[in-house]
DNA sequence: CTTTACGAACTT
DNA sequence: AAGTTCGTAAAG
């Protein structure tokens, strides 16, 4: 098959004018590229022919079930053309009358993109050969990037193309193709976890070789997109992979230079070293690399055993440590120093923020003790009915929360309550309780099962979890009166508390103030806190072991090398 | 120039 | 109707 193969495609060929791709392969008798008609393969030989160049209708060839060009049956006399059973009339009476009129047999059939053809040929199309390899695979491999966009490997289905296995070799575009070695080595590597791999490991392996074979071999066809005729086994070599190519190229490089290195060393044998970079070639054995050892190293290791790669490591710091510890100490280090002064800074500010803390705690105690004496007052009725008199009746004011127009007198109370049925809607939390130690009535910290949180509103201010407690009739206000905004006068509103509009809720808003700031102050002990752990962390590992072990510090001369000192002075 | 994304033709 | 895979525009 493969001679009678070349001898067609090594005919005249190229004159393929109508073809989008000026190398596109040849077929039939005629010696064309064009593949946008109806055509029909050879179940001998693959090679397809125009229905038109041999007298073959698409109608006609769906009675063909097995069809054989003219040169295979020539040469094999015992291949025939079998007809599916049904619709044989028509055929038999037309097959006779093809053979007569073209030199070439009959056919199969074909049209473009989509036609059915028997098991083991395979569809062709404009990207699609039919012939090569993946045209001929029928599995997706699930591991390339194609694949792993599909739908069926769970994939978002954003890239839809067919699995790079399966992108033609001579017709698919060529960034569609195998990716890289990477790519099928990965593949192999992971042959004993995928299902898939099973099957076709060998298959994608084989690929891969032919693939780099083609390079070596056939360096000219690998850099053009569609070599020209070229026959069959050449276009199957001819597959080239830029990513292989490249990737080689460093490889030999690496090599080289690696030999290079190695000649430096000691080793008088010459003993040339392999790619794998293992130590060890053509089956050649190392001594271990270990100190006073004799062994020969392990496959893939510079060393006999664990313990002797251990020893050579600790031989190494032994050796390096110290000079690197003496040059350490020689030079002041301006990082530490700014660190020393950085945590003196942090130190000072969390002692502040402790002072601040207690501060906040003797307000909290104080407040509450306010409120208890507060509710020992008794209520005074004519008090709030001064107030109401003096308002102006027609003023109106919208709430910040519905918008709707409320009496100045009834704003407080009503903006209160309408702000806190809104939020109480809403959800405000984290998934992790609140750990302060020593902190009372700070966060609600009110689970909500549901979305797994924990409320984190200040407790006296949730309308969510908390509601606020419902006023007895003979309540007091009991709010303390001031003098120019801050002077207490160490009097209390008597109003009932019911009928108070001025201080509605004023508890839970001394409160939420006090609480907010102590919020804010153990935000900051944790910044701090934070900022302290950093520093250490940077100060401990400024001189540690591997830190001495990897950086060096290089005193430069201030006079000639310090370009800042010659810029800045 | 390659990669990504996607409408749409085509297949199952 | 759902899945494939093409051509091509946009993005990188």
């Amino acid at each position: 098959m493969d001679s009678e193969m070349s001898d067609l495609d090594q005919g005249p060929g190229m004159e393929n004018s109508s073809m989008e791709e000026e190398n596109a392969p040849v077929y039939c008798i005629c010696r064309k590229a064009d593949i946008n008609c109806f055509m029909i393969g050879c179940d001998n030989c693959n090679e397809w022919f125009h229905g038109h160049c041999i007298n073959v209708t698409e109608k006609m060839a769906k009675g063909i079930r097995e069809w054989y060009c003219m040169r295979c049956r020539d040469k094999n006399p015992s291949l025939e053309i079998k007809f599916r059973p049904k619709k044989s009339h028509e055929e038999r009476v037309e097959q006779p009358r093809k053979e007569k009129q073209t030199s070439l047999p009959d056919f199969k059939l074909d049209k473009r993109r989509g036609s059915r053809v028997r098991d083991i040929l395979v569809k062709r199309s404009a990207r699609m050969c039919g012939e090569c390899e993946p045209c001929k695979r029928t599995e997706d491999c699930a591991q390339c990037d194609f694949c792993k966009d599909m739908k069926k490997f769970g994939g978002p289905n954003k890239i839809r193309q067919k699995c790079r296995l399966r992108q033609c070799e001579v017709r698919a575009r060529k960034m569609l193709r195998v990716k890289d070695e990477e790519f099928l080595r990965e593949r192999r590597d992971n042959s004993m976890h995928s299902r898939y791999s099973d099957d076709f490991d060998d298959d994608e392996m084989e690929l891969y070789h032919r693939y780099k074979a083609s390079q070596k071999n056939q360096p000219w066809l690998s850099d053009d997109e569609d070599g020209p005729v070229y026959n069959q086994v050449m276009r199957k070599k001819a597959v080239k992979i830029k990513h292989i190519k490249r990737r080689e190229k460093k490889f030999d490089k690496k090599q080289k230079e690696s030999r290079r290195h190695k000649q430096k060393q000691k080793h008088k044998d010459k003993v040339r070293h392999s790619d794998r970079g293992d130590g060890r070639v053509g089956g050649e054995v190392q001594q271990c690399l270990g100190p006073n050892c004799v062994e020969p190293s392990r496959p893939g290791s510079k060393y006999c055993s664990e313990d002797c790669g251990m020893k050579l490591a600790a031989n190494r710091i032994y050796e390096i440590l110290p000079q690197r510890i003496q040059q350490w100490q020689q030079s002041p280090c301006i990082a530490e120093e700014l660190g020393k002064k950085q945590l003196e800074r942090i130190r000072r500010e969390q002692q502040q923020a402790r002072l601040r803390l207690t501060e906040m705690e003797r307000r909290f105690h104080e407040l509450e003790g306010i409120v208890v004496k507060a509710k020992q007052q008794t209520v005074q009725e004519d008090q709030e009915v001064n107030e109401g008199d003096s308002e102006d009746t027609d003023l109106q004011i919208f709430c910040v929360s519905c918008s709707h127009p409320v009496h100045p007198k009834v704003a407080l109370r009503h903006m209160e309550r309408c702000y806190a049925k809104y939020e109480s809607q809403t959800s405000f939390g984290s998934i992790f309780p609140t750990r302060i130690e020593g902190a009372t009535r700070l966060f609600c910290d009110v689970y909500n099962p549901q979305s797994k949180t924990y409320c984190k509103r200040l407790q006296v201010l949730c309308p969510e979890h908390s509601r606020d407690p419902k006023v007895a009739v003979d309540e007091v206000c009991g709010c303390p009166l001031v003098r120019n905004v801050f002077e207490p006068t160490g009097e209390y509103c008597r109003v009932s508390k019911r009928k108070c509009n001025k201080h509605y809720c004023w508890e839970k808003l001394r409160r939420a103030e006090v609480d907010l700031e102590r919020v804010r102050v153990w935000y900051k002990l944790d910044e701090l806190f934070e900022q302290e752990r950093n520093v250490r962390m940077a100060m401990t590992n400024r001189a540690g072991l591997l830190a001495l072990m990897l950086h060096q510090t290089i005193q430069h001369d201030p006079l000639t090398t310090d370009l800042r000192s010659n810029k800045d002075r």
